[in-house]
DNA sequence: ATAGATGCAAAGGGTTTGCACTTGA
DNA sequence: TCAAGTGCAAACCCTTTGCATCTAT
């Protein structure tokens, strides 16, 4: 795996936020850097770093993907319907899990919020 | 607002099934009532019957939205990531709005579990 | 030198839309 | 009758892919 100014520039795209990311955000912040970067780049580098694992994808409804840094703890997400951004909630209900019937297995959960964030509540 | 067969055999697929359905489902189910029924007919009902909230779309990980009947009471879903199905899970954990930060106005939650369903599970 | 990475443009999937035709009231 | 609804195909949006070029090593 070689190293390149576009993947540098995607990978720290994620870590000067703090919040998950689309493809065309990661463009944008990393076009500043890299002029001219391609979509097609910006997405082949987001699968790549999924599929290290460096990177996890946070999927919304009516919205495209986001994907924020790998390893951080167990967390969810709120998605404002006003600026669209998702932001990270810390903390998880107890006994989350306990809803599940018998015989289901479950890998994971995740709680997604809709509302207003604090930013746009004011 | 006119009835028409379509738009009955789109209504009909969700009455007869108790779980979320994708527009690809609802085809399939409401073709075998009305043969050559078009994937856009299908689309702008589905359509037509969310704004009138007849339908409310169900907030997925990773895969096209599914739609259930609205006015059920407030449930959340299991994603089968073997046989793709969609299903309702009852219940809710006490304090899962707790954990937004002082500043977020929620008006809404869902959550969404990912494994392997019953049925599959054998 | 050379395999991996990039940019572009074309192709893919899912969804929407324009338009002429059909049909329910 | 005649506007709402339909089927078809083209258009759209987001994402992936083929290919010629470029570039880390």
């Amino acid at each position: 795996m070689r190293n390149t100014r576009q993947k540098d520039a995607v990978r720290k795209a994620f870590e000067q936020v703090d919040r998950p990311l689309s493809p065309e955000e990661v463009l944008k912040l990393a076009s500043k850097v890299v002029p001219g970067l391609g979509i097609a780049t910006v997405y082949r580098n987001i699968k790549g770093l999924v599929s290290k694992k460096w990177l996890t994808p946070v999927e919304l409804i009516g919205d495209v993907p986001r994907y924020e840094r790998s390893g951080k703890h167990h967390h969810h997400h709120f998605h404002c319907k006003n600026c669209n951004k998702v932001f990270e909630i810390e903390g998880c209900p107890t006994g989350v899990n306990r809803l599940v019937p018998r015989g289901f297995q479950v890998d994971s959960h995740h709680i997604v919020y809709h509302g207003t964030c604090q930013i746009c509540a004011q």
